[in-house]
DNA sequence: TTGACGCATCAAGATTTCTTGATTAACGGA
DNA sequence: TCCGTTAATCAAGAAATCTTGATGCGTCAA
């Protein structure tokens, strides 16, 4: 029964296979989280979905400065949006945390099995 | 038989309880992980300790942006370095790798297990 | 239809990060 | 000691990112 087994957590399968498109990708999910304001929203995102409005009062911010923000999570695929009346609501992406957390694993069985041989001779 | 138990691991239970000091050093990982040349970096050393010498090479980059970008990863703490010799042996740090995937896992399982509750209301 | 609200988008300036080439420091061999 | 090698550091410019305030757009209620 040959089927297709793969999703997309499988793509990456260790760190050092990595695709061009692998890579820019990879880098942009770290960028996204790479912001403290940004690593607060997924902070409170982690208890559900929120609306922006909400997130504004929590995180005290701009209103301009917090939609930058999701824009950029939203873009490096970490969130996602729907409309409901005029409100926004925005939820973590659990498919694309989970291929984050593969290639960050990857990184880490590949760093405990490694005792290197020796380079330079 | 008291002992304290408690490893770097640990700090970090869930994302739901970042302090500050959590806050910068998590952004600070995510930073390091940002760029593609440092993930091709990371590719490398996955496979084990490189003197940089050889990591030039491979990455075919000027010596001085080659050594830059690894300074940003020690100094986020993924990498440890040696000297041998004249030459410089880096390697990935297991446990700040393991530090990281403790982060995201945590993401992960709180964002798979949350149905959230209306706001706004 | 008008006005208020919720949020995205834009433009401009500030800040941070990255790249490049030059210099410096540490080490080992002749 | 002198020289070549290895790699860090520095300074300057380039590029990317972030912040702020203003503006625009969709939605709802009156």
């Amino acid at each position: 029964m040959p089927v297709d087994t793969s999703s997309s957590i499988d793509i990456i399968r260790t760190v050092a296979s990595l695709t061009a498109k692998d890579l820019t990708r990879s880098a942009g999910w770290f960028h996204a989280l790479s912001d403290e304001t940004r690593l607060k929203i997924l902070e409170r995102l982690s208890e559900g979905e929120q609306c922006v409005c909400d997130l504004t009062d929590m995180l005290d911010t701009a209103q301009s400065r917090l939609s930058f923000h999701l824009k950029t999570l939203k873009d490096a695929g970490l969130l996602t949006d729907r409309r409901e009346g005029r409100w926004i609501y925005y939820a973590l992406n659990p498919d694309v945390i989970e291929e984050i957390d593969g290639f960050v694993s990857s990184l880490k069985t590949q760093s405990r099995r490694s005792k290197s041989s020796k380079c330079c001779e």
